[in-house]
DNA sequence: CATGAATGAGCGTTCATTCAT
DNA sequence: TATGAATGAACGCTCATTCAT
């Protein structure tokens, strides 16, 4: 029962983590880091600001476990088109599809942690992270290039990441600023999918 | 003597807004807006604060000044290439070249303007200039796109773009994180320049 | 128990209310809207500045809330004499030995709601009341007047506030700048009372 | 010619100072002395804020001054009436008159220098004039008093004062707060004049 | 003499953080 | 655990004063 008790309560407090980290994570991709305030992310969680202070040690430390979470939630769906018994050509093709969908769907997020990991000052942990994270995805579409044949998959997919970064920031400035479907065709093209 | 006078001081204004722009406008792209002290400005520009306030009516005002002459700064080298009397081919090659150069250089600032111009909250006169600026921007290009014969210069244009942007992106990261003359040659074969 | 708890917080709060406006009258009524600042009101509250703004949105908003609470206290020791059961002639002595009293007591904080009344800029709202309330006083004293069978009761209001108001500004020149019995008793004498 | 130029410059000077003092006079009655900028009274005056300080040390002597020249300018019109081979009966009816009139047009002067007279910090010095200047009309009025054979003319005085003081801040409430030929007519027969 | 650009101390206000309950 | 009242450092901005011309 103490035991039970415990691992209930346990439960409710990772609960409550989540929710703070979800709220946190929505006002800073609106707001920036330091437009935001600590408020803000309190109300948006329904809790008070005083709760958030007994889960995470200062808005700091909060802003950085944010987008840890992110970025580890954002592995999990590519991970699984990895791990399937596919050819190298056809994961090229549906990480395109989800990539494209999925960073113009979250770029403003990506923008401020682009920013902050680029910016002097906060989060110095949080940038290396982001870097890593970023070298890993690069690492992970070469090897699928090298098993297609391209004759430079290093350069390769350093281009196929910058066209879908790019058309993402496209879409932040306007969201039909260019056409998707066409688009999507071209890049399959161009890089022989 | 009197006219003499008056262009001088006249003079000696225009170059204090200068120095007090160009020091803004390093400090922002270093730090972002709301992370950006008023005093940083001033002590980087080597004046009083008070002086920021006698040039500048408030510190979204100097923001808005600083990214506007940046703005009207970037057009200048650009439009000389686009002047000149050369193959639509060799211009698309210059401006690749000279685009990643410059922007790589100015990334920083690229992405606070981006993410300002997505941001709620500041400079919405701004992001309407930024928006217009980019379209702009892409409008030159898909009529150069047109003039060497591309069957879909519009996106062509946003992919070349897309490409330059997001390659950029990855210098910030690191600035060895791809080989630029490998990464240039791939971006003129797959745009057929 | 839970309604104990809130109604004692409640409590707190109202009180921690009044001890901020006894400060803020004090203050306003020594140095005058623009001189008093706001840490001054909160050291004599012996509170911090970042509290003041926990229960009042700006500065001129304590100034307003300062303002209103004394004129709502104000009214109460008239309102007794008023509300007894005297005739208007002993009513008409008795306001004026409290109103001399009690006016040159507060005469620096009417010194400072006629000057803000007056004067552009600050608490519109305020002198609208203010204005109600001298006119509210007048009536009041008119109607006495007129139960003492006065010819010109709404004449005589007037003259016995501006004696009044009159004498209290001589006593904020000097405590002995007339001799108060001997002028009572002159009131007394012109005003048939 | 060297002591023409001398006494025309010594003129000028002069003016230019009288034109400074008048523009802050207007403007310290309307703001106070805090809401007052040097350079609202610069303004005012059509000359520049570094032209203010060549004429007067700090604005806190600016505005001693104003309310020194205030002060004597005052005098004169009545000074002229009590020089007059006149019986004193008439004197006060004109005084009457006149203070009525005048105080009413520079009730809000009057008021800044009441509230600033009163209040801790700016212009002791001026304070102890104000006082002076008050006392001194005090005494002309008692011995016309005493002339006219009241068995009381320093109470007089002062209840007489009081009076056209106390009007004086009911016309600033309003213009009509009372009847004023009424109001003159029921002091005449109050102070038997 | 006069100007107006420049200065910097000081204000009102915000907000991350702490703490009593 | 959770609350929200309280704190105070730090910001943007103003304005009396100074100074080069």
């Amino acid at each position: 029962m103490g035991a039970n008790a415990l691992s209930r309560s346990e439960k409710a407090r990772a609960e409550r983590r989540e929710q703070i980290l979800a709220a946190a994570l929505e006002v800073f991709a609106e707001k920036g880091f330091h437009a935001t305030r600590v408020s803000d992310v309190a109300a948006r969680a329904g809790v008070s600001q005083g709760t958030i202070y007994w889960y995470f040690p200062s808005k700091e430390e909060l802003f950085r476990a944010a987008f840890m979470s992110l970025m580890e939630s954002m592995m999990t769906p590519f991970g699984e088109i990895l791990a399937q018994d596919l050819p190298a050509q056809k994961k090229l093709e549906t990480l395109m599809e989800m990539a494209l969908t999925y960073t113009a769907e979250h770029m403003d997020i990506f923008l401020l942690l682009f920013h902050t990991a680029t910016t002097k000052g906060v989060a110095q942990l949080l940038a290396e992270d982001f870097k890593a994270f970023y070298a890993n995805w690069k690492a992970t579409l070469a090897s699928l290039f090298r098993e297609i044949g391209n004759p430079d998959p290093e350069t390769a997919a350093s281009l196929f990441m910058a066209v879908l970064d790019g058309l993402s920031l496209q879409l932040l400035i306007a969201p039909n600023f260019f056409d998707q479907t066409r688009a999507m065709e071209a890049v399959r093209r161009m890089f022989g999918l």
